[in-house]
DNA sequence: AAGTCGGGGAG
DNA sequence: CTCCCAGACTT
């Protein structure tokens, strides 16, 4: 078969090689497969790599609110605010959301504003509204008891392989294997699989070797040890090669890849954006009420922070000004913005964009003809309102805005 | 296979 | 700034 690559590996001088790059060009010359070695068919190399690794967790690993008390919902709950967060950040909140709703019944009977405004800050909001929605399922169809079968499990919304086999290791020993963020870079090294772990093959051969390496006895214990291992040692960035209990059977450190391994993943293009944000007072004349209200509404599905409250505020087109913002957002609103001073600016970022907020103070009017009223999405709320309403945190950070300037007036 | 969805920690 | 985080889901 013909190489369908045109371009020649070895026509690239060495002087335009980067480290990963020769760490290539090596498996290609050596025409050794890219995916992995050889080492992990052999019964007494996992067997070693396990007793490492056990060794270590045994005495190392943190002690974690849901490792207590490993009942299959405290692990799903866990495993949900973890995807894609990190453990500090997620310690803090589980603590909070548990005292809410300590039973599947509990979070099934709240209300998703309720579940939603302990996720506030937590980010991806559709894994509360998810968690939520699942939990409503789990009381209809399973009588409020999580189930135990995997397809009955990753059936459940939020929930995918990853989650599943966490949950039903962790919290009932069942023999799933895993495969997360920490788990591609760990499994990676120890059987010196270059390459980047997002490809199909990579992805697809991990899976394999976190199922081969499972132990009979415990493995949600291995599951979590090997997630464990990756957050502390086996780090992105200078792992503890020195400190590592697995050191010795690993190909990574055998061959001083550990910096190539796992190979770089097409880099994140990030997009500057200009939005615009309205904070739009209640007119006195509209009711007798002695508090200020301002104008918000609740995000409807498919878009950025559904199930939120915001401010009006573009999002998808860019604007020059927040005249033209307010002109533009006038039509979906049905009603005219009349843009004002401005009151702030502040820079966030959500997933690949970079976004310069501008937040205006904004007056209001009907269109011509037209008799004023709040149309349905939107309404008025008081600062102490807004409070208790879920928000993004570049919309807390408005409400934050309106208070300071209430409180000095 | 590629895009989308948040926000923060840490180098 | 950058990369990464106990991913799932849609297109």
């Amino acid at each position: 078969m013909l190489p369908t690559n045109s371009e020649p590996t070895k026509d690239i001088t060495t002087k335009c090689l980067s480290k990963s790059d020769h760490a290539l060009v090596a498996w290609r010359e050596s025409n050794e497969s890219p995916l992995h070695g050889e080492c992990w068919t052999s019964s007494k190399w996992r067997a070693s790599v396990r007793r490492g690794l056990l060794g270590w967790f045994k005495k190392e690993s943190r002690d974690l609110p849901w490792r207590s008390d490993s009942t299959p919902y405290r692990v799903w709950v866990s495993e949900i605010m973890l995807q894609q967060t990190q453990v500090a950040t997620v310690v803090e909140y589980y603590h909070r959301f548990m005292d809410s709703f300590p039973t599947i019944h509990a979070l099934a009977e709240a209300s998703e504003q309720e579940v939603l405004a302990h996720w506030e800050g937590l980010g991806y909001y559709r894994r509360a509204r998810s968690l939520h929605a699942a939990a409503r399922v789990i009381v209809e169809q399973h009588d409020a008891k999580f189930p135990c079968s995997y397809e009955e499990v990753i059936a459940l919304p939020g929930i995918g392989r990853y989650t599943a086999g966490a949950i039903l290791s962790i919290s009932q020993g069942q023999r799933l294997p895993i495969l997360e963020g920490n788990t591609q870079r760990v499994f990676s090294r120890w059987i010196g699989m270059r390459g980047p772990v997002t490809d199909r093959a990579a992805t697809k051969l991990l899976w394999k070797f976190a199922e081969a390496m499972l132990p009979t006895r415990n493995p949600g214990n291995f599951n979590q040890a090997a997630m464990e291992i990756g957050a502390l040692l086996c780090r992105p960035t200078e792992p503890d090669c020195k400190g590592c209990p697995v050191a010795s059977s690993c190909e990574a450190n055998r061959l001083g890849l550990q910096g190539e391994i796992p190979g770089k993943v097409k880099k994140v293009v990030y997009e500057d954006r200009r939005e615009f944000a309205f904070v739009i007072k209640e007119k006195p004349s509209d009711s007798t009420i002695d508090s200020s209200r301002y104008l918000v509404r609740l995000l409807p599905e498919g878009v950025r922070w559904a199930g939120l409250w915001d401010f009006p505020r573009t999002t998808e087109q860019s604007y020059e000004s927040a005249l033209k913002a307010g002109h533009g957002l006038s039509a979906e609103l049905g009603f005219m913005i009349v843009p004002g001073e401005k009151l702030a600016s502040l820079r966030h970022a959500v997933t690949r964009f970079r976004i310069d907020l501008q937040i205006h103070e904004s007056d209001y009017r009907p269109f011509p003809g037209d008799s004023w009223r709040v149309p349905k999405p939107w309404k008025f709320a008081t600062v102490t309102e807004l409070d208790n309403l879920p928000m993004s945190v570049s919309g807390r950070k408005i409400v934050d805005r309106i208070r300071k300037q209430e409180s000095n007036s």
